[in-house]
RNA sequence: GCGGAUAUGGCGGAACUGGCAGACGCGCUAGACUUAGGAUCUAGUGGGAGACCGUGCAGGUUCGAUUCCUGUUAUCCGCACCA
């Protein structure tokens, strides 16, 4: 009869019991390990499933580690600043803090029902005074390192969040955060330089362990390029015109030169007869959206009346401008050279502009040229180059442009500086004071946090101004540094600017002198394993990369890689949609619990699919893993009062389990480990079955094991057999290859490559015997001319026949 | 357009360096125990009556291909006029 697993009462007790005798404890002897989650913003409709997910991956990885003899640092925490928290305030009407804190316990009691073991006495809330007083003061360092600056400039605006963002915050033109079409508003923002870095997070992703995807995305957002820059002359004029170009082995082919409508020079040189056409041109690109910019793929421009003098050949070439150049990249104006450009070459057959090719397959000209060939080959119709290849051109062309004086080798980047302003209310106040006589003075750090004034209006007000601004004793105070009155600064960070480095304080979370002590940077940090979904992939991981680097400059830290080694969760969705409260398709995790326990959702969680890969969450399925536990919890009731002598068979089997269990755990290969437990409990049932037991050792190994991710049950089973220590103080069983090998292995045998039919041999089998024993079986099917006979050790006999 | 990932029964998914495709689970079918079962247990479950056929599609390499190569399609994700 079979005993219920009684998961209320077991759960219970085990949780009761961890918290007063905890199973991580440092001890200042055992290694450290730090498994990080990525924090969550507390919202307010609470966890899914799919949040669970990502916490049970890391909290088993941890136990994992525990059992392997480490001192687990395993954090949580609250990214509380920022735009959802505060709209959601606004939606609500009740003040960010009050909603805040309210939704922070909610999911804190969600997040305790994982039973993971977060240590909570190093819980940080990016809203707390405690905290930011750090995140600000990181920002008073930066700005004393010329790295936080104001600028005013067109920044991406979002109507509806009615803030500026980051270029990494736009999202085909959209605002990341509320999908609102993102316009461009001129701003004085305050920009961090991040671009002075761009080289250190280029080239130190080498050293990560991290998805290649990830590694690419940021790659490719940083987007550095090698060139020249060359210098123009204009006919009848003493300005010059710089371009970037990457193909600089193309110069000779260079027919015309486009200049973004922004560009300083576009209405300078342009001449009396095309003033009106350009200048109507103008106009409209600064309408246009980026969005329209980014989706008009049909080429449009203006031709300025004016040429430039291609510096070797001494042609004149047109000045056009164009929409399709950017302003801010490179010097916003480009040496269009159709023949070897997708880009030029579409613009070039539109406005018939001449097509010159310099570059060759064959040496020879192509006389039907229908589009740019952009691949290497032999230099043609470009002076002194001719004949050359144009990989070596291209390599050594900038180079003698610069002993020519007409050019100079150049790297240009994609990435630009984070613009750092927000003007909402929740959030960091920017600790900066601007004073009519010293310009921006930052606060003295002894004085900070400088702390987010109570505020009546926090919505936001649209007109480029913070909430802040209107609270006039706030804003009014004096200069720091020659007393004299002064304006705070009145805008805040994004919400990124305390996820940025929050890592970093959980070790050290009380600390009142400094961000992190010394000692503690040193012992407990970096983190081994950041585990969370692939959204930030280039938000929030190249940001902590970029501060990490900074605080290593500084002497805050001694490493300057925060994450070493990096885990995306797959995102989990439902009806083949991903899972929002909109969609109406949210599965909360709190009646699973209720209804199966915590272990079985934990094992549901991991078995439902590859835990990189995106699932599909079906309800149903969580009543195989609920079966598996009991089947598992009776074979250990049923059996611990009777435990049988261990044979050469349950050895075999103890040591196959260990082996597959810890090899798949090290591929990340949970779905497989969870189906491996099932499978391994069916084979020891088998030999209770057989046998009439089954031997203590074997069902302790199976109970240890099992306890990463099912700790409930592997905590109460390890007491049924009668031991009094945490099932978390063993070590992680081991395994001996010896140990595992069959007497007797089955074959398969094939003919002509297709399988017939299986027989047993003895492991010991030669060649010759696996062979001979395999015809015999086969003898009725082998009427042909056998013309090859292949063995395969312990798999697979295969007769060719003709 | 460029880059990446994925494609296997009714469903989720297994298959280590090429070697018995479909482990494990869901669902389904039949049976047992039951007043009852949406509980539990037992057996079965890719297709086909069969020889055989089957891992998105078309080829190739090989004694042998889910696995390697070439081409192609679909879905998802990222980037997208960066010169």
């Amino acid at each position: 009869m079979a005993i219920p697993y009684n998961y209320k009462e077991i759960e219970k007790r085990w949780r009761k019991n961890w918290e007063q005798n905890p199973i991580n404890v440092d001890d200042g002897k055992k290694p450290k390990y730090y498994c990080l989650d990525m924090f969550p913003y507390p919202s307010g409709s609470g966890l899914h499933v799919g949040h669970w997910r990502g916490y049970v991956i890391s909290d088993a990885w941890s136990r994992y580690k525990i059992l392997n003899g480490y001192y687990i640092i395993h954090p949580m925490g609250w990214d509380a600043f920022g735009l959802p928290a505060e709209n959601y305030a606004i939606k609500m009407g009740v003040h960010p803090s009050v909603s805040t804190a309210e939704n922070v316990a909610n999911i804190k009691e969600q997040i305790k029902e994982i039973a993971a073991i977060y240590d909570w006495d190093m819980e940080v809330n990016t809203t707390d005074p405690d905290f930011y007083k750090w995140t600000q003061w990181i920002f008073v360092k930066m700005f004393k390192a010329g790295l936080a600056y104001e600028k005013e400039m067109p920044i991406n605006w979002c109507p509806s969040c009615k803030t500026g963002l980051a270029n990494e915050e736009v999202v085909n033109g959209s605002c990341e955060r509320c999908g609102e079409t993102v316009t461009k508003k001129n701003l004085k923002q305050w920009m961090l330089r991040i671009t002075k870095y761009a080289d250190r997070l280029l080239d130190d992703l080498d050293k990560l362990d991290w998805p290649e995807k990830v590694k690419k995305m940021q790659a490719e957002w940083i987007g550095r390029s090698y060139g020249a820059e060359i210098d123009f002359a204009i006919k009848d004029s003493d300005k010059a015109i710089k371009v970037y170009t990457t193909r600089p082995d193309t110069l000779y082919g260079a027919t015309f030169m486009v200049l973004a409508p922004e560009h300083v020079l576009a209405k300078e040189i342009t001449t009396d007869e095309q003033r009106n056409a350009v200048e109507e041109y103008i106009n409209k690109a600064s309408t246009k959206s980026t969005v329209d910019r980014l989706q008009d793929k049909e080429k449009t421009g203006v031709f300025t009346g004016s040429y430039a003098i291609n510096p070797l050949n001494n042609e004149l070439i047109p000045i056009w401008i164009s929409d399709y150049v950017l302003v801010d990249y490179g010097t916003g104006a480009i040496m269009c050279v159709p023949a070897h450009d997708d880009r030029d070459f579409a613009f070039a057959t539109k406005f018939e502009i001449p097509i010159v090719q310099v570059i060759s397959k064959d040496g020879k000209e192509n006389p039907e040229l229908t589009e740019a060939y952009t691949e290497p080959g032999i230099m043609i119709n470009s002076g002194e180059w001719n004949g050359m290849d144009s990989e070596q051109a291209k390599a050594e062309v900038p180079d003698m442009l610069e002993k020519q004086g007409i050019g100079q080798k150049t790297i240009n980047y994609k990435l630009r500086d984070w613009v750092f302003s927000r003007q909402r209310y929740w959030g960091e106040p920017i600790p900066i004071v601007h004073c009519d006589h010293c310009g921006p003075v930052p606060v003295p750090e002894e004085e900070l946090p400088l702390l987010l004034p109570e505020v009546e209006k926090y919505q936001p007000t649209g007109t480029g101004e913070s909430p802040l601004a209107d609270i006039h004793d706030w804003v009014n105070t004096t200069c720091p540094q020659c007393g004299a009155p002064a304006k705070r600064e009145t805008n805040t960070m994004p919400q990124w600017a305390g996820s940025s480095w929050y890592f970093l304080r959980y070790v050290d979370s009380k600390n009142d002198k400094e961000l992190i002590s010394k000692e503690k940077a040193e012992k407990y940090l970096p983190v081994d394993m950041y585990i969370g979904g692939v959204e930030h992939a280039v938000l929030h991981l190249l940001y902590s990369r970029f501060y990490t680097k900074f605080l290593n400059d500084i002497g805050v830290v001694d490493f300057d890689e925060p994450f070493l080694k990096l885990f995306n969760q797959g995102m989990i969705g439902k009806d083949g949609a991903k899972m929002s409260k909109s969609k109406g398709n949210v599965v909360s995790p709190d009646e699973l619990v209720r209804d199966y326990g915590c272990d079985a959702l934990r094992l549901y969680e991991l078995f439902v699919g590859p835990p990189e890969l995106d699932s599909e969450w079906d309800d149903r399925g969580i009543d195989g893993v609920y079966r598996f536990i009991n089947r598992f919890y009776n074979l250990v009731m049923e059996n611990k009062d009777k435990l049988t002598q261990e044979t050469a068979e349950t050895i075999k089997l103890r040591n196959k389990l260990v082996y597959d269990i810890t090899t798949r755990l090290n591929a990340f290969s949970l779905n497989t480990v969870v189906s491996g437990f099932m499978e391994y409990n069916n084979k020891m049932l088998d030999i209770v079955k057989k046998e009439g037991g089954i031997d203590k050792e074997t069902l302790e190994t199976a109970i240890i094991l099992l306890s990463p991710f099912a700790p409930h049950i592997g905590e109460e089973l390890w007491h049924v057999m009668g031991n009094e220590t945490s099932v978390f103080e063993n070590t992680w069983p081991t395994y001996d290859e010896d140990k595992m090998k069959d007497d007797e292995i089955e074959i398969a045998i094939q003919i002509n490559g297709k399988t017939k039919g299986t027989i047993m041999i003895s492991a010991e089998s030669s060649k010759e015997e696996a062979i001979s024993l395999a015809k015999e079986a086969m003898a009725d099917k082998l009427t042909g001319n056998i013309i090859k006979e292949i063995y395969v050790p312990r798999k697979i006999v295969n007769v060719v026949m003709k």
